[in-house]
RNA sequence: CGGGGCAUAGCGCAGCCCGGCUAGCGCACCUGCUUUGGGAGCAGGGGGUCGCAGGUUCGAAUCCUGCUGCCCCGACCA
């Protein structure tokens, strides 16, 4: 049905390009690496944006704007955040270009040297810290819960549409706190604002955790992440908080008066989520006709679309097809009518079904005459005729459904796809075929290292809620208390 | 930065080995008529410095040399 798309069978990464490109969510530009993201995928990142905002926003956090561009210097104050950002950064030399002296287009005026290299923002920790100090001297200028929507530049080897991109767009948090218990205490919470929205309005199920060592944020002491199952049986880091400790403090001194009178450096944290997200939606959901969108996040929820013969019926149908639009949106639903005469009907429905709509409403001359209308849902692409007078309560009970059905469906998914596992044999068996693996692991970086060195598997995360379990080491043997989580990773 | 590949219409490709008339096909686009309950049919039409620069030749998309750009695979990463 669907042409022009490969299936998920066939070619896993080329079936997620052909989504995103074909369903016009974004495509590549003429910048290396960086992407054009379009009006139908950018719709989406706003809805994205509006509902965490709005969860930032009640659990006291403001935004606020910093620099695109950090002074080098500011960069090697936090020795291990300089180094693991160092490889990947874009640096503003100069300030003026020219023409060319031999008139050959323009070039950049050496003569314009900045004194100071600026990087571009890999990140904000430096530049906001910088900042802070300026405005922390009391613990009653704590807790200081700052937000910021921005772009930021990774300058990356290899890069996929939304997934990995040298320039996104994302919202880092950065707050400062009076102590360590409360700083821990907004790591945690963000995280689980996190995992909320990726649950209750992406349909994503996520585990939450604590990265290792290895995998922890260059400059944090702890770093906490969601992480959800592709369907390639891939792991996909979907958020991120870190808690800082004082090390940002420190290296900015920042510090601050106490109600004892004493001075204190101050403690840190930051989260951040990405457009990157569009990529785990499109390959939680989407099957092999196109993009599936939960309805909570869907720009467009309902689809309705006329069928006709002539001038007189296209005119009945478009009528009717507008009452049921308005009246769909008194219920606060996102709703459109497709009445362009330059396309057919079954245009249209491969069309909007390609594009994740979760609900189509067709109406042609039979149901005008019958009261009728018919609706099928993307999820299952099931269709049914309902009378016109049951679909304010039957298309809102449907969209929930979807919405319900789609998480349940990633939760199956991800449940039938983790594995515990005991043995190295066996670990080196099972991820192959992909999926979570759940193994004792002795702690060790070395350990880690070498698995991942072996199978390009990674600890994906050490589970909050896993329960204590005395084991052995999947591949030293040595004692380990409870199981973590490996999987190949985005 | 190492290994491989590609560059011909908006997109996807053929032609190149073995040089030769006006460079072709599918999709898309434009016009007209018929159509419209799952990607319409027919007819007509528009669109190309064959990546760039040299060279060989009577003649180059095709052969030779150099350059540039892009893609894929590896090391890095939200």
């Amino acid at each position: 049905m669907a042409k022009d798309l490969s299936t998920r069978e066939e070619n896993y990464s080329q079936w997620y390009t052909d989504i995103v490109t074909k369903a016009d969510l974004a495509e590549n530009s003429a910048v290396r690496g960086c992407m054009v993201i379009k009006p139908y995928g950018y719709a989406i990142w706003e809805r994205m944006q509006a509902e965490l905002d709005k969860m930032f926003k009640d659990t006291g956090h403001q935004n606020a704007y910093f620099p695109l561009f950090i002074p080098k210097s500011f960069f090697s104050k936090e020795a291990s955040h300089v180094e693991g950002f160092a490889k990947e950064c874009a640096v503003v030399t100069h300030y003026r270009l020219k023409n060319d002296e031999n008139g050959k287009g323009i070039v950049v005026d050496e003569a314009a040297k900045l004194e100071e290299e600026l990087i571009v923002r890999p990140t904000s920790e430096t530049i906001i810290w910088d900042t802070y100090r300026g405005w922390i001297q009391s613990y009653r200028d704590l807790p200081l819960l700052i937000n910021q929507w921005a772009n930021v530049v990774r300058w990356e080897m290899r890069t996929r549409l939304f997934l990995r991109t040298a320039e996104f767009l994302w919202q880092e948090g950065h707050t400062a706190h009076a102590t360590r218990e409360e700083a821990v205490a907004e790591a945690e919470q963000m995280l689980r604002v996190y995992a909320e929205f990726a649950e209750s309005w992406m349909a994503i199920p996520v585990l939450k955790g604590v990265k290792s060592a290895n995998e922890r944020f260059a400059g944090a002491v702890e770093t906490y992440c969601i992480e959800a199952m592709m369907q390639d049986g891939k792991a996909l880091q979907a958020g991120t908080s870190h808690f800082l400790g004082q090390n940002f403090a420190k290296a900015f001194d920042v510090q601050f008066l106490s109600k004892e009178n004493k001075l204190e450096h101050v403690w840190a944290t930051s989260w951040g989520v990405s457009t990157r997200l569009m990529g785990a939606l499109v390959m939680t959901h989407s099957d092999d006709n196109g993009l599936v969108l939960p309805p909570k996040l869907a720009p467009i929820q309902v689809v309705i679309v006329p069928i006709y013969r002539n001038e007189e019926q296209y005119r009945a149908i478009c009528d009717k097809g507008l009452e049921i639009k308005k009246q769909l949106e008194k219920l606060g639903l996102r709703v459109k009518l497709d009445d362009r005469d330059t396309q057919k009907p079954g245009f249209k429905f491969n069309e909007w079904e390609f594009k994740g709509v979760p609900v189509r409403l067709a109406i042609g001359p039979r149901d005008l005459e019958n009261g009728t209308v018919e609706v099928a849902r993307r999820d299952t692409l099931e269709k049914e005729v309902l009378h016109i007078q049951d679909i304010d309560q039957k298309i809102s009970h449907l969209l929930d459904q979807i919405q319900q059905n789609l998480f349940q469906k990633a939760l199956d998914f991800r449940t039938a796809n983790t594995f515990k596992v005991d043995s190295w044999e066996e670990f080196k068996i099972q991820i192959e075929k992909g999926g979570f693996i759940e193994a004792h692991w002795d702690g060790t970086a070395e350990t880690e290292q070498f698995i991942k060195d072996e199978t390009k598997a990674t600890i994906r995360l050490i589970p909050f809620d896993g329960e204590a379990e005395a084991g052995k080491c999947v591949f030293s043997g040595k004692p380990s208390a409870r199981r973590v989580v490996f999987a190949r990773s985005y």
